[in-house]
DNA sequence: TCAGGAACTGCAACCGGTTGCATGAAACAT
DNA sequence: ATGTTTCATGCAACCGGTTGCAGTTCCTGA
């Protein structure tokens, strides 16, 4: 049906080496003769097969990208970025989502290793021993997460975290609550240790939570319980639960609680009170992690750690503590 | 490096071809034999090579998913329902975003082509004549657009109009505004002519307004010269935009105007006033694409149209018109 | 004038599977 | 005992490219 190589050989004359060439190494052939193959090619519609094209160099030009939850509004720009990115340099995007489990995880990895030239982890849930080991079987990228000897993008949310924390003690906040992520996120180990460290202000951590709006309304009661002014949730779903929860139990958001979430999510822009938070570069972070990989097929793996800033967007959830 | 076929079959002593059967056609091949070969293959870790099976069989058991924006929240639950339904079935996806852009959308099932088996068109901005012509390419399910001959999945987001024009009139709003979306949006067309065919209601069509908040906001002025007290908006980024934009010029939701939306996705939810919006099933639709996608493949392309219903979710952003 | 390259192109093996056909052995019918 | 199936497996060509090697032609410089 498709025309192969070997269409375009015998319509131009030539050996489907020459054609072949004329694709992968245009230098090595005349320019009389590529042209006139280019010509033969574009007028058959041509395409070079990539599947047998994979077989014999062992590349097969596409790339995996895995997620935990594609429905969390934190990943599509992350995805989108990515896989545009990666087109724009003839790679196509596997995405997969592990619906925050780390056994689909760690399979899904198995059985897209072999599909792919390597493989964009987004804040995985697995334990870095298990990332270590599977590493053999094909190149990664790590998003936010800190893997030893393996490529890694950093969004610096411990230090999103401390801006978030001073900038709530700034306005008298003397006791706030944390409220902690997944267990095995990454991000919630850096906001907790980053919170372990502050001074001047009392944090207290509370959770894991789930990272939606739901984990959020539900953590509601036992913030109100314990009597802090300010919060810092795990992401914006969270907040904008928590705030969902607060005010269903007559509590007011800035006027008695402070809440800061982390992310900058669409949603968070256009909730009511526009939400404080601490915005992620989350499309430099996927371009940059597809660079790192094919950079990575490159030279014998540098293993290299890139750490992008964070910043807060002070917005309407956070004001004055109460006195 | 990784063991191939004949690894196992000098390993467990048989020719690769029946190693080749164990895998795809087991029944072929004596229970003892299977056996033996594969604890050979178990114990080598052997995986059999997609690309080299793709190139003698023809199938890649890949499936591409188009979608114009990956960021608008419309699009993740369907990817991660297609995502998720298609792996279960042994097939991988690739997810790619036009950008809005009936350019990059060509060139992308050009390039995307020869790597599926099929590609889900969703909500494409690509006029019928072209996606009909590009058909001789490759297999398509088409969402939510109505392309003869081709399987086709809708979500009846007329009757979806319907319903919300009606509630408006029931809640005595005589003069309403329609603001539609993007050219090419067979959705936008269907609900003009749901608009069109209101009886007891004056409707006037605005737009084409971008599908985002921004397009929203962008209507606002508009919206209120033109002394309407009930507006349907294309989606729900656009209602929030424009509720956004109504704030901002004082007008109050659902007081002086009553806003319904489109899609029920999460911001629309949370948003404060929650939005009154018409519920699309984008899961089950992403699960229903794939199977007639994959069913497609099997017998000489039946071409099926499914219709799912949508429904009316009546929260707070919707009121008794002002006398 | 001739050795030594450089520039092109053809040849053929190879990547890792699949599959139609042939072979041989065992099971069955007559 | 002989002819016919059925079952299990081996053989080898093939899918559509890539690439090391070798051969040819032509150019260069001594």
């Amino acid at each position: 049906m498709a025309a192969t190589i070997r269409d375009v050989a015998r319509a131009s004359g030539v050996h489907v080496s020459t054609v072949s060439r004329t694709f992968s190494a245009p230098h090595l052939v005349n320019s009389e003769t590529r042209n006139r193959v280019l010509a033969v090619a574009e007028d058959l519609g041509y395409r070079p097969n990539r599947a047998a094209r994979a077989l014999t160099t062992g590349r097969t030009h596409n790339i995996g990208l895995i997620v935990a939850d594609i429905s969390n509004p934190f990943f599509p720009p992350l995805i989108k970025a990515a896989q545009a990115h990666a087109r724009a340099r003839d790679y196509h995007v596997f995405v997969a989502d592990t619906d925050e489990d780390p056994l689909v995880e760690e399979e899904l990895i198995h059985t897209l290793a072999k599909q792919v030239d390597g493989v964009l982890l987004c804040s995985p849930r697995l334990s870095n021993r298990v990332i270590e080991r599977l590493h053999a079987d094909v190149p990664f990228v790590v998003v936010n997460r800190r893997v030893k000897g393996m490529p890694t993008i950093l969004m610096d949310i411990g230090q999103g975290a401390r801006l978030a924390i001073e900038h709530l003690a700034g306005l008298g906040h003397r006791r706030i609550a944390l409220l902690s992520g997944p267990t095995g996120s990454w991000t919630s180990g850096e906001m907790c240790a980053a919170a372990a460290a502050a001074e001047g202000v009392e944090v207290v951590i509370m959770g894991p939570n789930a990272p939606t709006e739901r984990g959020g309304l539900a953590a509601a009661a036992e913030v109100i319980g314990s009597g802090v002014t300010g919060v810092l949730a795990y992401n914006d779903l969270v907040a904008i639960g928590l705030i969902e929860g607060l005010y269903e139990r007559g509590v007011r958001v800035p006027g008695e609680i402070s809440v800061v979430g982390v992310d900058d999510i669409v949603s968070g822009r256009l909730n009511r009170p526009k939400l404080t938070t601490v915005a992620m570069p989350t499309a430099a972070a996927g371009r940059m992690a597809v660079d790192l990989l094919l950079h990575s097929f490159g030279d014998g793996a540098t293993p290299t750690l890139a750490t992008l800033e964070t910043s807060l967007v002070v917005r309407e959830s956070t004001g004055e503590a109460q006195k």
